[in-house]
DNA sequence: TGGCCGATATGCT
DNA sequence: GCATATCGGCCAA
């Protein structure tokens, strides 16, 4: 991975994501989604500001959240220049996929990691990652060439929040099996 | 100090 | 498709 990679803006961080692979004790997966959040109002910089004042200090960071009381997501900070952060949603299991069904306990393997919150169970993460570098975390190989990514407007954001809600910045690899939900008509 | 609200997952209808 | 579990962060008072 190029040095410095997570300092660029949150946008192209979460796009060159899409087809990167993640290896960590043992196991190795695919990404298939992810999105950008960056200064928007549907950013925790903006939302949460105590929180998620890491995204704008902060580059290449593991930054976890949880939602509803029950579960936890993986990002990574972005954005040597502004608030940024990238949300890891969802990924193909390739090795170390036995541990991944022990931890979720699901019946079908594309459940094992079609969700942000079920990808940070099968990874066996925890919260002592929060605030740490992300490269010490998981060894990351970026694509060799482009990956065909199609991008949307972002998953499960509230309304009322005015046209940043419709932002392009939900990013797929269109192919996958594992997304957490279709791809739309995008370009 | 209380109430509201999530960048969700799951199981049931 | 819909209900709901469950709790920390945030803000109003």
């Amino acid at each position: 991975m190029p040095r410095g990679f997570f300092g660029n803006p949150a946008v192209v961080v979460a796009r060159r994501l899409v087809g990167a692979r993640l290896r960590r004790h043992g196991m190795e997966v695919r990404v298939v989604e992810t999105e950008a959040y960056a200064g928007d109002l549907a950013s925790h910089f903006v939302t949460r500001p105590r929180t998620g004042a890491m995204l704008g200090s902060t580059h290449g960071l593991v930054y976890l959240f949880r939602s509803y009381g029950l579960h936890t997501c993986l990002n990574v900070t972005t954005d040597r220049s502004g608030p940024g952060g990238v949300l890891i949603r969802a990924v193909e299991p390739l090795e170390g996929i036995e541990a991944m069904r022990v931890r979720r306990g699901v019946r079908r393997d594309l459940d094992l990691t079609n969700g942000p919150a079920k990808l940070y169970v099968a990874l066996g993460l925890d919260w002592s990652l929060h605030g740490t570098p992300w490269e010490e975390a998981f060894e990351v190989d970026l694509p060799r060439s482009p990956t065909a990514v199609r991008a949307g407007p972002r998953i499960g954001i509230g309304i009322g929040i005015g046209a940043d809600r419709d932002l392009p910045w939900r990013f797929v690899d269109p192919a996958s099996r594992w997304l957490s939900r279709p791809a739309g008509r995008w370009r």
